[in-house]
DNA sequence: TTTGTCACACTAATTATTGGTATGACACAA
DNA sequence: TTGTGTCATACCAATAATTAGTGTGACAAA
């Protein structure tokens, strides 16, 4: 790899990922789906794990608990996720959607799985093993424990 | 001072210390407190300080953090306090006592001031402003942040 | 173009809790 | 008397979630 090589990388990832998300977010909003993008990704990790902790859906999300706090803050304020006392652990709480919520993921699932295709118009199954074996490489080459599951 | 009072000092508090304690517990268990020493501490403070955090009171106690949310456990589960979610901080309660533990303070505190008497027989008030003064400058000596309100 | 708002990311710090170990005090059994 | 069990507390290390602050990106409005 030559230098200007090494200098892109990071900017081509960057670009593409904001422009996905940029471009999700709008038709987010046009959709009046009532979240964002990443408000989205917890809601579906909920839908897909029954009573996980924040700790847990942090891991799972990637994101910071800072940050998981304050999105679950606006999700139970919208209606769509309870915070539940952990029945064993008082420092914890076991994170469910409501029925609510568990509403909103069947109607927007159908709808968020079309936009997410658009980005790979013109790509094949090949394509998408290659991404996601090279951007899984750059990630446990930076990663001390490699741990992915993407 | 000699060598023989430098290794003797720690002897006589520790000594002192633990012998008004099990003079005090074997008093309470006689006159059928419900409470040990440290769990009366905590009631007396209670009754002196409106609404305290966990993080306060054991500072006026000078005890830990464990120490503290364990004995505060086991004075809840006895009814006489209660922990009230804080207004502002959801990583913190308020601590106060219910109507039982008013109770329990207002009927053990004269019992527990003549218990504590005892110890000052044959003592007088100058005796106990040298105590004092004395024990408060060991401490001070000790702590890197002098703050003492004893 | 600038400003304001919202949501998220990141860092540092905080509050209370959990788990484990040790000690002291006391009661009970051998 | 000695040993064991129980309870409460002290101490240490670590944990879960939260708070506060700062910065950035995206978008709307002025």
């Amino acid at each position: 790899m030559t230098q200007e090589q090494f200098s892109k990388y990071s900017f081509l990832l960057d670009r593409t990922a904001r422009k996905v998300k940029q471009y999700a977010q709008q038709k987010f909003n046009q959709g009046d789906f009532d979240v964002t993008v990443d408000q989205w990704l917890v809601l579906k990790n909920l839908s897909e794990n029954v009573l996980v902790s924040q700790t847990e859906l942090a891991q799972l999300v990637f994101k910071d608990h800072p940050t998981l706090t304050r999105i679950i803050d606006i999700l139970c304020k919208k209606g769509y996720v309870e915070r539940v006392p952990h029945p064993q652990d008082r420092r914890s709480f076991q994170l469910h959607l409501t029925n609510e919520g568990v509403e909103k993921v069947k109607a927007l699932k159908p709808q968020i799985t079309k936009i997410r295709e658009k980005a790979w118009e013109n790509l094949n199954e090949r394509d998408f093993e290659e991404f996601r074996r090279i951007l899984n490489t750059i990630y446990d080459n930076l990663e001390e424990h490699s741990d992915h599951e993407a």
